[in-house]
DNA sequence: CTGAAAGCGCTTACAG
DNA sequence: CTGAAAGCGCTTACAG
């Protein structure tokens, strides 16, 4: 480039990109010069000057424990993909998603971006720990539960977001709130049932919780029934609250199939949509989460955090959306 | 990492790459050393030198034309990208999502990789011109339907698709055919019209197809529906193939408001299933395309084209897999 | 068996 | 206003 415009690489670097000084008619021969060879800079080696190269990592920890990289159904994080993809563009930066960069055998690139947005991490979660150890800037949307104020993180809300859920079921008509959550141990799950259960204590209702592995999906409609309606079912729910709402289609679904009448015996809500949800019979009421605004605001944060600007933690995330639909109005 | 082990930096390189000869000492403490001060190459260094990040870049060229990244509902592309980054990682690449590289403003990181997968390209695609004038490996899924040989590409097999769901629609009692395809100018859509037109052509049936932009989702149902039902409806069809699944659930829906049945009155089927027809009333026949063997096969193809060997082209889509459902099953 | 040197393509502090 | 030099952290051909 610089030998096909007749001058020094550095004049290049600085007509291109308006440091120094140049003289307007160079800058000017430089320009056409690079526009009508399609002269583009080397990505990589500017990373390698600057340490930066204008790449962020998404890391969607909870696709560690499912069973497939992105299991059919869950659309929550494929709409956290994409807007994040989106908005890192948007900010001059390129997205790439990652499952586990600390894991044995992953490539080398996948600890190269310059910051990382960690979604629901798990207690303790290794992941932190070494991006913490490598300095590199990351945002963690949900609390590692055991380091609760010692990263930025997006505070997800899922206690209030537990408690308005179960007060909706309450006041559509139920005596007796069940829950469900996953295994993983993240904030989601476990903050969610330690709601559930202060709930229980302050109204003075016998708990009645599950937590079944995330990679059941829909198969947890059928152990959550069996728990809450098999043997002795004496103290059997009129309504269950699951955190995902594949578990909320697949115990929506198993209950019409026992005959048992939903909502009109169960009421039945998720804490996170999922889109059969809305399409299914009878439709299932369920929190949005707005996963389009969690991942712009988680990739702004990181994005802050790698240009040297405060980022406040922990932040918010956007309030969850209640769709109410059939599955808690009895009519 | 030299200093800390006492040796020069280039039996550092030697001992932990295995390549030039080391003494087996030497490697066994460059290894501890490494492993101790969790010394970690870096990946921009290796890539500057060897001109290869370990990076791959995913292109989704129909998210170009759609209202927002990621569509609700298209769950297609999202099992591709799951899918994709999967198989990139177990081969040791990471693997980004940029939408259009030669866009203005685009990161030059988006430019970075090392191969692209380019789905569904348009005819002429500036963005498959820029990766050949860059010579940057690329496998395109699906044909630039106006450069059909000049790139490695992966047959989708459009065309033989819809004859086969075609024939099926007929034999669930289909007498008239109507066809509704997006907008968007790129094989998927112009091949399965082609094919249409040609089955229309053999049969002696009259053609009656319409296209509608893919960013109106679900609404091409009523769009399609005053076509093929409006004013002059001597015509009207009794069985309805779409493309995309979003517009046959659009489709199933906006029919059962206007009191036609389905499947009784019209068959409706969709050429790429997304999740809504499995959970909606009537359930919609769709095929699938098995996104997650699309993505990996053409992960793998660009790999090998990275790495300097043959990949042959054109070569196949899997096959995909007609699920039969309520909406061709007349009882 | 080990290391000094060159170079990947940029940017930046500095000299002219 | 422009350019020569150094250096980002690696790898590789080559010398010792």
């Amino acid at each position: 480039m610089a030998r096909a415009a007749g001058v020094s690489p550095t004049t290049v670097s600085h007509a291109l990109n308006g440091k120094g000084v140049v003289r307007r008619e160079t800058e000017e021969r430089i320009r056409q010069v690079a526009a009508r060879i399609g002269y583009r800079p080397s990505a990589i080696a500017r990373g390698l000057r600057n340490s930066r190269l204008g790449l962020l990592g998404l890391i969607i920890r909870p696709f560690d424990t499912l069973d497939s990289f992105i299991p059919a159904g869950v659309d929550y994080f494929l709409r956290i993909a994409g807007s994040a993809s989106l908005t890192a563009m948007e900010h001059g930066y390129s997205l790439m998603m990652v499952d586990d960069p600390s894991k044995r055998g992953r490539p080398v690139s996948a600890l190269a971006a310059d910051g990382y947005v960690v979604t629901e991490p798990f207690e303790n979660d290794p992941v932190l720990s070494l991006l913490e150890r490598e300095r590199i800037p990351f945002v963690a949307v949900g609390a590692d539960i055991a380091r609760r104020d010692e990263f930025v993180t997006m505070d997800t809300l899922a206690d209030k977001q537990a408690v308005q859920m179960i007060e909706h079921l309450v006041s559509a008509g139920a005596t007796r709130v069940a829950l469900v959550v996953g295994t993983d141990r993240n904030a989601w799950n476990l903050d969610s049932r330690d709601a559930y259960l202060d709930w229980c204590a302050r109204v003075g209702q016998d708990p009645l919780w599950i937590a079944i592995p995330e990679a059941q999906g829909e198969r947890a409609g059928e152990i959550a029934l069996d728990r809450f309606f098999g043997e002795g079912a004496a103290d059997a729910p009129d309504a269950v609250y699951c955190l995902m709402g594949r578990q909320a289609s697949g115990i929506a679904r198993a209950a019409v199939a026992r005959g048992i009448s939903v909502p009109d015996e169960l009421l039945v809500a998720a804490g996170s949509g999922a889109l059969q949800n809305q399409t299914m019979h009878p439709t299932v009421t369920a929190f949005d989460l707005q996963p389009e605004v969690i991942a712009q605001r988680a990739v702004e944060a990181v994005i802050r955090l790698i240009e040297g600007e405060a980022v406040e933690t922990p932040f918010e995330a956007p309030e969850a959306l209640l769709h109410l639909r059939e599955s808690t109005q009895r009519v």
